[in-house]
DNA sequence: AGCACGCCGACT
DNA sequence: GTCGGCGTGCTC
């Protein structure tokens, strides 16, 4: 057996981001399997860290001497040779550490929890031991510091009576139930029955029950107590008299206990969905990876084809990987997949406790759960065979993590696909552009689902038009066209779902009267407001300029910044409709645990009327009474100082329309916009996407966005302003020489939010179509820059940016 | 990250 | 003269 372990060591700094080597002692010789955890010492004082292991070699070239593995901490492997492959790509491509991409990839309860703590090693002065110690062998670390002891320690240390000791403590926790089972006949404790007095009426009481069971059949503890009153210490006073036998069970955590499923089956697929359903289905029986990007209208069916190709896969023995957005992870979506896979699926989302979530990954891990449905991070579940991988709603910006490690669910999507030769789906009603591109280049598959299931025609959008309205009086957030419709659904009872566009809330400038929004001379994009320094900014260019008193445009007074809270707007509301019964759906009404679902069942019981609440409603839901889908503010979205703000908010109005008549009612969408022109409401009002596209990536063209370039960010902040500033300009002296002149550099420019923390930010955008020696570059860059580093400069680098606010 | 080693200021 | 400040470098 090689007994030389490669170990990523939990110290996520540069200078450790590598390989390092330990003996394997003999005990755990046939135990130690690489994807295990090992605690290692490491460093000058040999702490004991966390480590992954992640291969074993016979020997190894290092020159100094090797230390020991301390200790295993799983007894099965909790990373795969796959995701140990998968972890090096992803580090390299996000500039992260293989050590943060192995603790992304796993339940939050694997990491370790570390603890410092003085022992005793040798007799104390007895006044130290009581004083100090207070009488006790151990003394933690904390205690150390806040009682000021660190001096009288080091001298105990050189001494030799006190050690220091580190401690790596594993937080995963197992659920356990006790059970029993009887170890004698029906005749032998017969026998003890007749020995017992008539007043041990509960030992009685257990001996009728372990005489009812059958040999080798175990009954739950709890169940016997609640039942027939027998309690756990009647239980172990027969077990210590031999009548029966205590053990404790591992069982899982069930998030879904309560939920009554009845089990569904395949319905009949229409043309387009059979013909996506087929070329799917070649990929899989060939073997081999390709993507597809199955791009349906709302109500098209698109889940009708992942699940079938799901069960395409399970008659295979192989496993399914379904990527959904977190708000869209809902009981109703879950519940479709659980009616037809029953036991078979994992579900992972952020609703779950660290335990459950660790219990679902355990199904995953061990082979019980053959299908995960899940948010961003179940992109990492531990399926040994993967045949197919759905990501839905692929446009959805939650796939890329916002912070280190920044990957992609996509394109690790896309890697694992590729690793085990099998297709992956991205699914949308609004593809991405980039993914649409590639769609047209033929680098993925394009497969279109142009029909309603149910055969009904999408619903009538009108934009009203708020200029309109403010030149009426109507200073509300509600016009007069949405007021009447509002009011025409209480009387008939049905139901309305209205939005308020809370993206970009209050950080740009439009007027009133016009809708101009104030954009930025160089870049096309709006700006954004300042209040702390009173001005306008561009966040790519940097430009700068003074908040608007009067429009440029139209000369009205009536210009000034945007944005409208949804208490506000309920109150409104209220006030307009005194008898609707309305919920509110925000950040505020959602935080606490299962809100969300119970808000939703609520109004899908039919206890509301009127369903408001901002962009979390756009998704997924689907009420057969909802009949009216209002959009209060349209152009919240549009205004934001981000290249892709256009084609966010088509994404939204089109997915948000989608709400209105999903049964038999024709529903009726208004979209309120002070700018009813633009080319996103229009395409969007109209249900075409094609159109948007084409203008959309003349745009992009035309300024040099992805999908014509790749974009990279680096962002540094730094206490001192100047400091900070004189660093980023350093590194794009660095950077620049490995670039061609195809590459474009914008900024330096300061982040929108120039100062937080007390720390001020400022990033430099590259926009690049093919630089070789770019990424190597920037790998050098964090790695020289360690210095500056330690000194209290961050750096991060942003491959593919989604956000730019 | 955490720890040791090493070289300059205010103290017994 | 020394105690201790944190700058620098290393961790299998």
């Amino acid at each position: 057996m090689p007994h030389i372990a490669e170990v990523i060591v939990d110290v996520p700094v540069l200078q450790t981001n590598k390989p390092f080597h330990y003996e394997i002692p003999q005990e755990f010789e046939q135990r130690l399997v690489s994807g295990m955890r090992v605690v290692v010492p490491f460093g000058n004082g040999s702490r004991l860290v966390q480590g992954f292991v992640t291969n074993r070699f016979e020997a190894s070239d290092y020159k100094g001497e090797l230390k020991k593995i301390e200790q295993l901490m799983d007894l099965m492997p909790v990373l795969n040779t796959e995701l140990i492959d998968l972890g090096e790509f992803m580090a390299k491509e996000t500039y992260s550490f293989r050590i943060s991409c192995y603790q992304t990839m796993l339940p939050a309860v694997l990491r370790a929890k570390y603890e410092k703590k003085i022992t005793i090693v040798d007799d104390l002065e007895e006044e130290i031991f009581f004083e100090v110690f207070r009488g006790k062998q151990e003394l933690p670390w904390e205690e150390v510091i806040d009682r000021d002891l660190v001096k009288l320690m080091l001298e105990l240390k050189a001494q030799g009576k006190v050690e220091v000791n580190y401690e790596v403590k594993d937080k995963r926790t197992k659920k356990t139930i006790k059970r029993v089972t009887s170890t004698l006949s029906f005749e032998q404790l017969e026998e003890i029955r007749e020995g017992l007095r008539a007043n041990a009426k509960r030992q009685i009481a257990l001996i009728n029950v372990l005489q009812s069971i059958d040999s080798g059949e175990w009954l739950d503890v709890k169940r016997l107590n609640e039942e027939y009153g027998i309690t756990l210490a009647t239980i172990n006073v027969a077990e210590n008299k031999g009548w029966c036998e205590l053990q404790d069970v591992e069982i899982y955590r069930d998030p879904f206990e309560n939920a009554q499923i009845k089990a569904t089956t395949a319905l009949r697929l229409n043309p387009d969905q059979q013909i996506a359903y087929n070329k799917i289905s070649n990929k899989m029986d060939e073997n081999v990876h390709d993507v597809f990007l199955l791009k349906g209208i709302t109500g098209s069916g698109k889940t009708e084809v992942y699940l079938q190709t799901i069960s395409k896969v399970l008659d295979e023995n192989l496993g399914a990987l379904m990527l959904v957005p977190e708000i869209a992870l809902t009981p109703q979506m879950v519940y479709r997949f659980k009616s037809r896979f029953g036991e078979k699926v994992a579900v992972l989302h952020s609703g779950l406790s660290e335990g459950e979530k660790y219990d679902e990954w355990r199904k995953i891990n061990n082979g019980e759960a053959s299908v995960v449905v899940g948010a961003r991070s179940s992109v990492f579940a531990p399926l040994k065979k993967i045949g197919l991988i759905i990501i839905d709603e692929e446009h959805e910006t939650s796939y890329k993590q916002e912070e280190n490690p920044r990957y992609h669910a996509r394109d690790i999507a896309i890697w694992r696909g590729a690793y085990h030769h099998c297709p992956v789906i991205l699914g949308s009603a609004t593809p991405s552009l980039e993914s649409s591109a590639r769609a047209s280049k033929g680098v993925y598959t394009l497969l279109e689902l142009k029909e309603r299931a149910n055969k009904k025609a999408l619903p009538e959008v009108s934009v009203i038009d708020m200029r309109e309205e403010a030149k009426k009086g109507n200073r509300s957030n509600f016009s007069l066209s949405l007021q009447a419709a509002i009011q025409d659904r209480l009387k008939k009872k049905e139901q309305s779902v209205l939005m308020l566009n809370r993206r970009g809330y209050s950080s740009f400038v439009m007027c009133r009267d016009c809708g101009f929004v104030l954009g930025c001379p160089n870049c096309d994009i709006s700006q954004t407001l300042h209040m702390d320094t009173k001005t306008m900014k561009c966040h790519y260019c940097g430009h700068e300029e003074n908040i608007p008193t009067i429009c440029p445009k139209c000369h009205s007074k009536n210009i000034r910044y945007f944005g409208t809270g949804t208490q506000k707007v309920q109150e409104e509301l209220q006030g307009l409709f005194p008898e609707a019964r309305i919920i509110r759906m925000d950040v505020d009404t959602t935080r606490r645990k299962g809100a969300h679902e119970r808000l939703l069942k609520d109004f899908g019981d039919k206890k509301a009327d009127i369903l408001l609440g901002t962009q979390m409603i756009a998704k997924g839901l689907d009420f057969p009474d909802v009949t009216l889908v209002g959009v209060i503010n349209a152009d919240t979205s549009l205004g934001l100082p981000d290249f892709r703000s256009a084609e966010r908010t088509f994404q939204l109005l089109t997915q948000v329309s989608g709400r209105a008549g999903r049964a038999e009612k024709i529903g009726k969408v208004y979209v309120q916009s002070f700018n009813p022109e633009h080319y996103a409401i229009q395409y969007a009002k109209n249900h075409d996407y094609n159109s948007f596209y084409k203008r959309e990536m003349h745009l992009r063209h035309l300024s040099d966005y992805s999908p014509y370039y790749f974009l990279v960010r680096i962002s540094v902040s730094h206490e001192n302003e100047m400091t900070a500033a004189k660093k980023i300009g350093e590194f794009i002296h660095f950077i620049q020489p490995a670039l061609s002149d195809k590459a474009i550099i914008l900024g330096p420019t300061p982040k929108s939010i120039a100062r937080t923390h007390n720390r001020y930010h400022f990033q430099v955008i590259i926009k690049y179509k093919k630089e070789e020696a770019l990424s190597n570059r920037l790998h050098e860059l964090l790695a020289n820059t360690q210095k500056d580093q330690a000194k209290g400069l961050f750096i991060s680098i942003d491959s593919q940016p989604m956000n730019f606010i």
